[in-house]
DNA sequence: CTATATTCTTAACCCAGGTTAAGATCGTCA
DNA sequence: TGACGATCTTAACCTGGGTTAAGAATATAG
């Protein structure tokens, strides 16, 4: 398969995209490759695309003005969206890095063009509406999770639920994404090797 | 102005719902009034309904398994939607208790004629997205203030950004919102005196 | 205007995570 | 292989929130 024909499969899973809308957007997708350490989307810049990945891992952190520590937010990685949300849909400053943690590969598309399409087919306007929804599930469910579980539940929830990710990412990282420090998951591993 | 014409004026200005697009959906909404103490939508029941607050304050709680404690996630109030936004979207069932804490009066639709809605006009599916990218704002401003903010700082945040809730809502409510016990709410305000 | 329920504060003790700094382990590349 | 950098763990001490239970302040109803 060609990574159009991916992107083209992947969309009509997603959102029911057929062939004659993905043909309205087949234009405006472009191919990106990323070394490790670049950014997608950096700090203060008003994210513009919405992106496809074919390969590889992505973070998006933020940087607290007080500790000047970096606060690992979400992970995303192959065949999922990746995005800075609320700056793509508002064209806002993103508060936002959005860096590539791998060699990283992804198709796509300018805001304008994406806004475009919403106009012209309902599919696009669903598939705006799908990526919305998905949007506020990634961050809904962050936010339960920091509402109702403890570091430790945490730890647990992401080994089950995202083993690709605990085993692809330094215990630093993870760590920051669970919101503790890298001593106090020492702590937690330790306390759990009498379970 | 009748309430009708309340929400037409809302919708418009959220989404840009026009005088025939709300015709359109004039037949499907209907009115109801709450008590205190009553639920818009309980655990476990799928959310079925999109209410429009025309008077009052609602509260979303978690109850947590071990603790059995309630924990508070969003509040509701005037000229806010008010939905089990998860539930509503993938129809199954809900986690959350939404209750009235006040007399309410709300306008409803149901998801079948918002879906209904969403097929028939191009503004419809734009004001489902706008309602998803709400959400998703919601939901992630709360994800922030757990990940990036002190009990303190969302405290201070809270009476900066929504007096309207803390004039009105219990402090033991408010600890709950903020994920802390009402005691160390107590002690925070009283460390605060001195500044 | 009292009585009662609700809400809020306080005290005492406990514990998990933060902080800092040192050292152990692991990987990798010359 | 050996040396360096990156990652992970550990120790010691500190701090803020949890817990429980009591009492103070505030509302509300009779």
């Amino acid at each position: 398969m060609t990574e159009t024909q991916i992107l083209n499969y992947a969309l009509n899973q997603f959102a029911g995209i057929d062939a004659s809308a993905f043909e309205l957007s087949a234009p405006y997708w472009q191919r990106k490759t990323y070394g490790k350490g670049e950014f997608y989307n950096e700090y203060k810049n008003v994210c513009k695309y919405l992106g496809f990945i074919l390969d590889g891992v992505f973070r998006t952190y933020y940087i607290d003005d007080e500790s000047a520590e970096e606060k690992n937010v979400f992970f995303f990685s192959k065949n999922q969206v990746v995005v800075a949300y609320k700056s793509f849909v508002t064209q806002t400053p993103c508060s936002y890095y959005t860096e590539s943690m791998t060699e990283s590969t992804i198709l796509y598309i300018h805001i304008n063009h994406l806004t475009e399409l919403y106009g012209k087919s309902h599919h696009w306007e669903r598939f705006g509406r799908l990526v919305a929804e998905t949007a506020f599930n990634l961050a809904m469910n962050r936010a339960e999770e920091f509402m109702f579980r403890t570091p430790e539940q945490r730890y647990l929830e992401l080994i089950q639920n995202h083993p690709d990710i605990f085993n692809n990412v330094p215990l630093y990282h993870i760590a920051s994404y669970l919101g503790i420090q890298a001593p106090s998951l020492s702590r937690i591993r330790k306390r759990m090797v009498g379970k």
